[in-house]
RNA sequence: GCCGCGAUGGCGGAAUAGGUAGACGCGCGAGACUUAAAAUCUCGUACUAGCAAUAGUGUGUGGGUUCGAUUCCCUCUCGCGGCACCA
C-alpha cells in the first residue's frame, strides 16, 4: 500500500496562518435580521482566568467541546456566536506582584497573549472580535455602573458587622467562599472581625432564584445544589414572653419548623448575638449577669473551625430567666448558647429534646427535662391539640393562636458581601465627604480607574491605601477632606455579567445594547465547571435579573443561560488530580507538538462521556493519532484513484455505503448532544470497515460520499479536515473556500438501514441460537417464527419440549417460552 | 447527619420508552511485511471447563416485578461531590 506521510506540524500551522489571514468566523454580526432570530445559537464557556502557567489539559476538554458545537452548528446553517474573554482580575497576579514586584498590568497582560495563542493553535474558532477583558477600564467602567444602578436602587448597600477574614489574604471572604470553616483560595482558618462592608441584596431575589430554576435547562443535581445553598424552609415564628415581676412586655419570638412539638418545649435558647441585640442584661441578676457576659465574649472568640469542634460538645448558659409558652403556659428556662446561630431564622429556638438532636444533646449536658410529644406521626400529651396528625396539627396550632404565631419561610441565603481589601480589582465607585458619608462616584468620572502607584505589600489593609494618585484625584475632583473607598470589588462581581457585556464589547455608551440582549440571550449553551455551581450562577442570575428589573434587558424569565452542562475533570495518568507537585501533570504544548492539535482534541473528546472525571492515558493518545492518520491514508487512497480517470466503482459497496450513511446519522444525532466519544466510536467503526476494502484498485466511494466523510470530520478534527478537502479539489466538484464553510452532509434513511437482520432466537430467555433475516420482511412474524423453530440448532431445545408463548421483537430477537 | 451522583473485562468506556452485555480505544497474545527494528496491517482477547463444537457463570450486595433486567422497584455495601449546630 502507498504511504502518505501526514505531517501534522506543517499542515496544521498552514491552515492556522491561512484562517487568520482569511479572517474565518473571528467576527460575528451580531446585529440579527428578523430570520436570524431563531436561528440565533449562542455559545459560552466559562469565562477564563489567564494564568501565568498557560493552558491545561483540562481547560482544552471543554473549549473543544464548545468548538465541535460552534462548527457543527453552523454547517447547520445556525447563525452562531462563540465569544472569548478573560476574567483578569484576581489574587494570583497580585500574589505575584508582592512576591516579584512586577504589576500585575504586565503579567496579566503576558498571560493572556499567552493564552490567546494556545487557544488559537487548539483551532478554536472564537469570535476574537468581541475579546474582553475585565480589568480593561472600558470593562470596569461597566461593572462600576451595575454597581451604582445598584446603589441606587438600595440593593448594594454599607454593614457593620462580623465577616470573614482570611488572614493569609489579607482580605474578607463572602460565606460562599469558605469551605467549612477554611478560605477556599489559600485554606487557612478564617476569622470574624468587625468591619463596614459593602454588599449586595442578593435575598430580594431568593424566591426568583429558585423558582426560575423550573425554566432552564440544566442537570438536576446542579439545580438541587443551588436550592439547598438558597434553602428555604417553611415553619412558623411564636412570640414567647418573658415571665418578668413588672409585668413589661418582653417578648422573644423564635422560629420552628415543627411547630406541632411546642408542647414539648422544655427550655429556650437564645443566640449570642441575638441576646446582646435585644439588649436583655437588665433583666439579669448581677451574678447571672457576669455570667453570661463571659459566655457571650467567648462566644465571639471562637472560630468556624472552633465552632465545628462544638458540635459534639454544646456550651451554653442559664441566664435565670423564665419564658412562657404561650401554648401550654409553662415557664420554661432561657439559655443563652452558640449551638443557635444569630444570622438565621430569628436567633432564638424553642428547644424540643424529644424531637431533635441538637436540643437533646444540650438538655442531657445540663441536665434538662425531655418531654416526648409525637408518636407515629400523632401529638401526645399536646393539650387540645392531641391526637392529631403532625400535619394538620401545625395549621391548627397557628389558627389558635393568631397573636402570638404565624406561618413564616427562612433562607440560608445571605446578602452578597463584595468589598475586598485587594488591589487587582475593580475599585468600588464611592467617595467619603469630610463627614464620612458615601456618595458615587459621579458617573461622567466613570471609570473610576485603578491606580497604579500602590505598594503590594499586604498591610491588612486596602493596598490603594497607598496611593497618592488616588487620593489626590478625590480631593481634586470633589473637594479637600474627600476620601476615595479603598476597597475592590469580588472578582465575581466582575464575571457575573460579562456573558452581556459580549454583545457589545466596544460599545462606550452603555454596558451592552438592548437590541442584541434581547436578540442573543438567553446562552443556548453554557459548558462550566462544577465548581461554579452556587457562586458565579447564582449571582450571574441576580444581575441578569436586576437589569432586567430595570429595564436594560428583555428576558422575561431573567434567566440569562438556557441550557448548560458542565464537563468533567482530567486526572493524571495515575488517576489523581493533576499537580505539579505529583507530578503528574500533561502539557498541552507537548502534545501538540507530537501529535498535533486534532489528535489532542478527538483524544479528549474520546476519552470518555464529556460530563465525567477521566484520567489520562498516554497510550490512548497515540491510539488516536493512529486513527486520524489512518483517516489520512484512506482519503488519500482514494483521491488517488481518481486521478486515474480509467477508475470504476467497485461492484460489491452496500455494506461500505450503509455504514456511511449510517455514521453520517449518527454524528448528526451524537454531536448536538455532545455524546463525542460514541461519535468518534462510530468514526472508526466505519474506517476499520472502508479499511479492509483499501487495497483493491477500484474505486470504494463516490466524490460526494468521499466528501461526505471530510465534512463530518470537520467539526472535530479542523485541522485535518481541511487538508483532506483542499486536497479533494482535484475531484472538479464544486467546493468551498473552506470545508469549515460546508454545510453538514445529509443522510439518507433508507441506506442506513442494513440488506439483512440477525434475529436472535432465546428459549426461556437464553440465547440459543441466531439466523439472519431479510429486512423488508421483518414484519413475518409467522415465517419469522416458524423459521426459528425450523433450525437445526434448535431442536436440542424443543425436542420434547412444549411451547407455551412465542414472543417476536421486530427485527431484534424472538423468545420460546417452554416447559 | 442531610442532599445529589456513581459502581459494567487487565484499563478508559459502550449498550437503558426492558430485548444478543462488553461497541470503540488502550493493553495483551499470535501472525504478515522487514536482514533486523520502528512504522503499518491481519487475526484473537469477559471468566470457567474443553482440542473443538459447546456448556455454565457474569454488569457492587441481597431480594422483587417480567417470557426476558446493566436498564424498573425495594434493601444493603463501597466510592465521589456538595452542604452541615440552618431549628
Amino acid at each position: 500500500m502507498s504511504d502518505y506521510k501526514y505531517d501534522h506540524q506543517a499542515v496544521e500551522e498552514k491552515w492556522l496562518q491561512s484562517w487568520e489571514s482569511s479572517g474565518l468566523f473571528c467576527s460575528t454580526d451580531l446585529d440579527l435580521n428578523e430570520s436570524d432570530l431563531k436561528n440565533k445559537e449562542y455559545l459560552l464557556y466559562a469565562f477564563a482566568y489567564p494564568s501565568g502557567s498557560g493552558l491545561h489539559v483540562g481547560h482544552v476538554e471543554p473549549k473543544t467541546a464548545l468548538d465541535i458545537q460552534a462548527r457543527f452548528k453552523r454547517m447547520n446553517g445556525k447563525k452562531v456566536f462563540f465569544p472569548v474573554g478573560w476574567d483578569a482580575f484576581g489574587l494570583p497576579a497580585e500574589n505575584y506582584a508582592i512576591k516579584t514586584g512586577i504589576h500585575p498590568k504586565e503579567t496579566t497582560k503576558a498571560a493572556i497573549n499567552t493564552f490567546r495563542r494556545q487557544v488559537k493553535r487548539l483551532g478554536i474558532s472564537y469570535d476574537w472580535s468581541s475579546e474582553t477583558a475585565t480589568n480593561n477600564p472600558d470593562y470596569y467602567k461597566w461593572t462600576q455602573w451595575i454597581f451604582q444602578q445598584l446603589y441606587k436602587k438600595g440593593l448594594a448597600y454599607q454593614s457593620e458587622g462580623k465577616v470573614n477574614w482570611c488572614p493569609s489574604c489579607q482580605t474578607v471572604l463572602a460565606n460562599e467562599q469558605v469551605v467549612s470553616g477554611r478560605c477556599e483560595r489559600c485554606d487557612s482558618e478564617v476569622v470574624q472581625k468587625d468591619l463596614k462592608q459593602w454588599y449586595f441584596k442578593i435575598t430580594e431575589y431568593k424566591d426568583e432564584l429558585i423558582e426560575g430554576l423550573r425554566q432552564v435547562d440544566w442537570p438536576e443535581p446542579t439545580k438541587n445544589q443551588q436550592i439547598n445553598w438558597i434553602g428555604r424552609s417553611e415553619g412558623a415564628e411564636v412570640d414567647f414572653s418573658i415571665d418578668l415581676d413588672n409585668k413589661s412586655a418582653q417578648k422573644i419570638t423564635i422560629f420552628t419548623t415543627r411547630l406541632d412539638t411546642i408542647f414539648g418545649a422544655t427550655f429556650m435558647v437564645i443566640s449570642p448575638e441575638k441576646f446582646e441585640q435585644k439588649n436583655l442584661f437588665k433583666f439579669l441578676s448581677q451574678d447571672n449577669q457576669q455570667k453570661v457576659q463571659e459566655y457571650i465574649t467567648l462566644a465571639y472568640k471562637k472560630t468556624e473551625e472552633d465552632r465545628k469542634i462544638g458540635e459534639k460538645d454544646k456550651t451554653g448558659v442559664d441566664t435565670g430567666l423564665k419564658i412562657i409558652n404561650p401554648f401550654n403556659q409553662e415557664k420554661i428556662p432561657l439559655y443563652v448558647a452558640d449551638y443557635v446561630l444569630g444570622g438565621y431564622g430569628t436567633g432564638a429556638i424553642m428547644a424540643v429534646p424529644a424531637h431533635d438532636e441538637r436540643d437533646m444533646a444540650f438538655a442531657q449536658k445540663f441536665n434538662l427535662t425531655i418531654k416526648e410529644v409525637v408518636v407515629d406521626g400523632h401529638l401526645i400529651n399536646s393539650g387540645e391539640f392531641t391526637g392529631l396528625e403532625v400535619r394538620e396539627a401545625v395549621s391548627k396550632m397557628i389558627a389558635a393562636k393568631p397573636d402570638v404565631s404565624r406561618s413564616s419561610v427562612n433562607y440560608k441565603l445571605r446578602d452578597w458581601l463584595i468589598s475586598r481589601q485587594r488591589y487587582w480589582g475593580a475599585p468600588i465607585p464611592v467617595v467619603y465627604d469630610p463627614e464620612g458619608k458615601a456618595h458615587l462616584v459621579k458617573e461622567e468620572h466613570l471609570p473610576w480607574l485603578l491606580a497604579d502607584d500602590v505598594d503590594f505589600k499586604p498591610t491588612g489593609e486596602s493596598p490603594l491605601k497607598s496611593s497618592e494618585e488616588f487620593k489626590a484625584r478625590v480631593e481634586k475632583l470633589y473637594g479637600a477632606g474627600w476620601t476615595p473607598e479603598y476597597d475592590t470589588m469580588d472578582t465575581f462581581v466582575d464575571s457575573s455579567w460579562y456573558y452581556m457585556r459580549y454583545c457589545s464589547s466596544r460599545d462606550s455608551l452603555q454596558f451592552a445594547d438592548k437590541k442584541r440582549l434581547q436578540d442573543w440571550l438567553p446562552v443556548n449553551l453554557y459548558l462550566i465547571g462544577p465548581e461554579h455551581i452556587v457562586l458565579h450562577l447564582l449571582y450571574s442570575r441576580f444581575f441578569t435579573k436586576f437589569l432586567r428589573d430595570e429595564g436594560y434587558l428583555n428576558l422575561p424569565s431573567g434567566e440569562p443561560f438556557a441550557k448548560m452542562r458542565h464537563q468533567g475533570m482530567i486526572l493524571g495518568p495515575d488517576g489523581r488530580k493533576m499537580s505539579k507537585s505529583k507530578g503528574n501533570v500533561i502539557n498541552p504544548d507537548e502534545i501538540i507538538k507530537e501529535y498535533g492539535a486534532d489528535t489532542l482534541r478527538v483524544y479528549e473528546m474520546f476519552m470518555g462521556p464529556l460530563e465525567a472525571d477521566k484520567p489520562w492515558n498516554p497510550r490512548a493518545v497515540a491510539g488516536v493519532s493512529r486513527f486520524l492518520r489512518k483517516i489520512y491514508r484512506l482519503v488519500n487512497l482514494e483521491i488517488a484513484k481518481y486521478k486515474n480517470s480509467s477508475s470504476q466503482l467497485i461492484e460489491n459497496r452496500a455494506e461500505l455505503v450503509q455504514k456511511l450513511h449510517w455514521v453520517i446519522q449518527k454524528l448528526s444525532l451524537d454531536l448536538p448532544e455532545l455524546k463525542y466519544n460514541t461519535a468518534i466510536a462510530a468514526l472508526m467503526e466505519f474506517s476499520n470497515l472502508w479499511e479492509k476494502s483499501a487495497d483493491d484498485s477500484k474505486l470504494l466511494l463516490k466524490k460526494e460520499e468521499l466528501l461526505a466523510f471530510i465534512k463530518i470530520i470537520a467539526p472535530l478534527a479542523p485541522f485535518i479536515a481541511e487538508e483532506l478537502y483542499s486536497q479533494s479539489k482535484l475531484l472538479g466538484l464544486k467546493m468551498q473556500s473552506s470545508v469549515h464553510l460546508e454545510s453538514w452532509p445529509e443522510y439518507e434513511a433508507s441506506l442506513v438501514q442494513k440488506a439483512s437482520v440477525v434475529v436472535v432466537v432465546q428459549v426461556n430467555g437464553k440465547v440459543r441460537s441466531q439466523f439472519e433475516w431479510p429486512t423488508s420482511r421483518i414484519d413475518e412474524k409467522e415465517s419469522i417464527l416458524n423459521e426459528a423453530k425450523s433450525l437445526e440448532s434448535m431442536k436440542k431445545w424443543l425436542d420434547g419440549q412444549k411451547i407455551q408463548k412465542e414472543i417476536y421483537i421486530p427485527g431484534k430477537l424472538i423468545n420460546l417460552v417452554v416447559s
